[in-house]
DNA sequence: GTAATTTGTAACAAGACAAGTGACATGAGT
DNA sequence: ACTCATGTCACTTGTCTTGTTACAAATTAC
């Protein structure tokens, strides 16, 4: 668990199901992603939230895409999640007296902000279909559907 | 304890080093960082052993920079720190059959590296001496050296 | 209308990791 | 010898994502 996966999984999870039609359990999901209905809900609530998915409950419910994968970006999934922290560093004190410290956090800030930016802009700019259509050609480069996982 | 300080923790006290000749204790710069002197030893341990600081035991002891500020950039230290994990978020698996994940997390990778080394070479390129210097910039215009913690 | 299915949500444990803390050995100066 | 200071080990704390159990609410099937 040594990272934030919520993105990565959600991308993956988004791309699915767009390659069958049917509605996906949360169970189902699960399984895909190697962990727990439970984890799975709490994260696509947010997708659910900024509408680019949709659940249904009861028989033959569960979660279907609720906007074609060409008008999503990782960085509206990124978003949907709440936006969480990219950096696991960061300034040991948000308000210093000290000018030398602020000084520090001053410069640091800047580089990561700069970094920040430049990230999100590229998650901006790859759609969710771009993501797939990579896929595609690699399938079809080996012709082998058993790649793809549970799906 | 939300982030990993010990990049902004380090610039800030090799910059307060260099501001008095004298050896500091770790009893000192834990009071200039609120912390406890076992984390000062632990974490200026990796500046010690890339040669920026000298630790001395026993009477008048104490850390001492090493090198010139003006040798020491901000990426130096950060290597020296054990180059700590930068980004929170990362690939819920590193080494997946899908080719979906696969797929997506090259995109992330790829994105995630851009970021990265935009990050270090904006590190790299600005020396403990230049923000120093920033900071007497500020100093003169105030002309109050209460400003500075414990200095 | 009762049972089966599936989401929604709360509550809590696990795992990871930096940070905080106490104890004690080691070395250096007075 | 005594004091000061580092070096290091072991353990706890705080925080955040994950994992898990339990159960209510909604929807479909028989």
């Amino acid at each position: 668990m040594r990272n934030d996966s919520r993105l990565s999984r959600m991308l993956h999870v988004l791309i699915h199901m767009d390659r069958h039609q049917d509605a996906a359990t949360s169970e189902m999901i699960a399984k895909m992603l190697n962990t727990n209905p439970v984890v799975v809900r709490r994260t696509m609530a947010g997708l659910r939230e900024e509408g680019y998915v949709r659940s249904e409950k009861g028989h033959g419910g569960g979660w279907r895409l609720a906007r074609p994968l060409s008008e999503i970006t990782l960085l509206d999934v990124y978003n949907a999640l709440g936006e969480p922290h990219l950096f696991a560093i960061g300034p040991a004190d948000d308000q210093p007296q000290c000018l030398v410290e602020q000084a520090v956090n001053a410069v640091l800030a800047d580089a990561m902000k700069k970094a920040e930016a430049l990230l999100l802009r590229r998650l901006g700019g790859v759609t969710l279909e771009k993501i797939a259509a990579e896929f595609e050609a690699k399938m079809t480069a080996r012709s082998a559907a058993a790649y793809s996982c549970a799906s």
